[in-house]
DNA sequence: TTATTTGTATAATATCATATAATACAAATA
DNA sequence: TATTTGTATTATATGATATTATACAAATAA
């Protein structure tokens, strides 16, 4: 997978990083159990600092998406998120970016039919 | 409209401000032409600083979304955004914004159904 | 064993964003 | 004239961000 960095962006570089990498693993370009570079290798790829690809590492595990193994690396989270009870501090955090996504949208003159069509497409863009 | 916020956040308070602000605006409780508190009014009533509410101001200015009027003050800009041509940058802004929360929410284990109902509720809930 | 690689920890440093404080200005109103 | 509006300026303090350099435990490969 390819990972573009913003150097001009005021989004940090290790959220950018994180998002990235999300995003990869909900288009299923990262498949569960797969290896993600090593934070030196991405780093240098990248050209930065290995400190903040481990930052980046270190949100997306604590977020579970990914788990770390000394021997094989990161690695992306199997299905443990697909089944079991769905995390209700993430839909409470969901909830309330749509509802800030929703009133931008709506101010910006989109129509319910064409807000939705935009998040259908979105979802569909996600793997499976 | 009642505004809170959370100074413990990591969300600035002038980004919580125009988040707040633009809720308001896209639910109906601040209508369009209607006047927002005065910079150091909002700010003595909130406890911060008033060029922090300033920041937010002017950031809700720059969005489009209030005007400033030197004998009215602040002012929820009128129905500009509801006619004319679809802003093209926001579009962008928001599919990318929505590709995160799917990847995101898909990662977490919501099915499509079950995600663009959250995106209906969130919308169903502005205005209109 | 030894050498290497893994993620991680630490410390020092620099830069920028954030927030506050105090003061001041032009424009408009009462 | 006095007041209020948003805004500008300057100074200051704090925290986030990013870099650099060094080091560690754990595991693998030689």
């Amino acid at each position: 997978m390819i990972i573009r960095i913003d150097t001009v962006s005021t989004t940090p570089i290790y959220v950018q990083l994180r998002n990235e990498i999300v995003k990869g693993i909900g288009r299923g370009e990262l498949s569960e159990g797969e290896c993600l570079p090593t934070v030196r290798q991405l780093a240098a790829d990248l050209g930065v600092n290995s400190m903040t690809v481990s930052k980046a590492y270190q949100t997306l595990k604590a977020e579970g998406f990914i788990e770390t193994d000394r021997r094989r690396g990161a690695v992306v989270r199997a299905g443990v998120q697909s089944g079991a009870q769905p995390d209700e501090r993430y839909r409470e955090k969901l909830e309330g970016e749509l509802e800030l996504l929703s009133a931008e949208a709506k101010i910006k003159g989109f129509g319910r039919e064409e807000f939705i069509h935009l998040c259908s497409m979105a979802f569909a863009g996600m793997e499976g």
